[in-house]
DNA sequence: TTTCTATTGTTACATATTGTTACAATAGTA
DNA sequence: TACTATTGTAACAATATGTAACAATAGAAA
């Protein structure tokens, strides 16, 4: 009893440890953090990683500071790294936000005094933030949620089934979404939320979650094939009674000069 | 001589108020800063306002920072207008720059010196930066181009003669290229590049030289019609002898929700 | 074995969109 | 009145897309 309840006590001192390094002011460049968007798909919806913060009630996107010595993006990458365990993450930036609206100390003075912190001497989590937000696609197979310090829980949300977040999180997400559906037709996209091989029909069903409509069959697979970036492996016998689909992987692209795993765009921001 | 003198002092002394204020660190967000690419089209070709900075030989894209009370988008609002001397500029946000590469703080020690201001009491200036970068889209009839207080030249440039700029501000044009030409399907920006009416071929010409390449007159002009966003006008008569081309306009757009003239993309950042 | 069913890959054809060329209209000049 | 440069539009060809049909086939059921 006594040796368990030191290692209680131990586990105690690191949590704070490490909050103590996580929530150091003079580490970070004020008032700027990051949000990501981190979607997956589940073969049927597409999904988004929600915190939910100890005993408060209240659900945000994961997300961070940036540290003084570190760029933009590495801070995006580890954070995201830290919160579904998978490194080299397809993520792209697609808004900053820096409205007053976004200024209110309350749910942070909740969630600090949950923990158990001081909020005099982290004064500066309550001040105003600018967040720079990105968007994240995962295979959601492989991801094993984290919470981060300050959180409890970590799961997936359905669009239509999120919990009611904080501050303008809700609509980040809508943008992030918005973006997601421009790009869908510049990029290939979605070889990031599947696994390496796929079927076509998996692939019609990553689209029409992303866009919320149906595709034709026929014309969909007829366009796939046309773009020419697709390779046709063998067939999936998945022990059921109809004819087996074919499998597909993506072409790596001979014109992306980019490596193959990455965070996009090399304009200079990394 | 005694009058003219004491004139030139207080306009020193006003000069120097003046730059006091834009550059007390207090009243700013540290560390984040915004860059605007401002292009306007001649009738020929794309062009961008370059401020050129007192005796240092540096070039830079205008910029600024972005008040402590103050909206990210209010800050760019503010800082385009000085620079132009428009108002309600058709302003867009297309990616915020925060590599490590982009601390060098040599061109801003030469910039504070040829200025006169003291490097010590200014050293907030020479801090590493994070960028929110914007494109503008401005009529260039219209524009009376004003340097900020630490310029002596303001001009603009066409995208092939573009002098030598500071740190990564070549990256952040052609980053805020790539963007234009992606939206320029998807929203009528040509009409922020022209005046009120305008012919078909000078709208081809818009399309032309942001897209950098040529389109057939005969599909643009039907494709331009067929999109049913112009109002045709009388014609007008050149004095050519040759056919009078009508005039044009964009039609109000029913469904699109923001003010006439506006900071695009309302979700939330503002 | 044969028949049946659900699903898949492919083709066929109608319709819509785009690329290209041709031609008539016309404002001013010679 | 003829001529020139430019413009608006029509005509036709080439492509792309929407829709439906059909043949192939893996396993289950008879």
């Amino acid at each position: 009893m006594f040796l368990r309840e030191n290692i209680l006590y131990l586990e105690k001192i690191y949590i704070l440890a490490q909050k103590k390094q996580i929530l150091t002011k003079e580490d970070y460049i004020p008032n700027l953090a990051f949000d990501s968007v981190i979607f997956g798909f589940n073969g049927k919806k597409l999904k988004i990683l929600v915190l939910e913060y100890r005993n408060t009630g209240l659900y945000a996107l994961p997300g961070g500071f940036v540290g003084r010595n570190e760029s933009l993006e590495d801070a995006v990458e580890k954070g995201v790294s830290e919160r579904t365990g998978l490194k080299n993450i397809y993520l792209e930036q697609f808004r900053t936000f820096g409205d007053m609206k976004r200024f209110d100390p309350e749910p942070m003075k909740r969630i600090l005094k949950m923990n158990g912190l001081d909020i005099t001497s982290h004064s500066w989590l309550l001040d105003r933030f600018i967040t720079v937000a990105y968007y994240a696609l995962i295979n959601f197979e492989k991801v094993m949620p984290k919470p981060d310090p300050l959180s409890d829980g970590i799961d997936w949300y359905s669009l239509d089934e999120l919990p009611p977040l904080m501050m303008d999180h809700q609509q980040i997400i809508e943008k992030a979404l918005e973006t997601l559906r421009e790009n869908l037709d510049k990029k290939l996209l979605g070889m990031n939320l599947l696994p390496k091989k796929f079927t076509m029909k998996e692939l019609q069903q990553v689209y029409e979650a992303i866009t919320g409509t149906s595709f034709n069959r026929s014309g969909f697979q007829r366009k796939m094939l046309s773009a020419n970036t697709l390779l046709r492996h063998e067939k999936r016998f998945s022990g059921n009674s109809h004819k087996a689909p074919y499998l597909y992987s993506f072409k790596p692209n001979p014109f992306d000069n980019r490596p193959k795993t990455y965070i996009t765009d090399g304009s200079g921001s990394r």
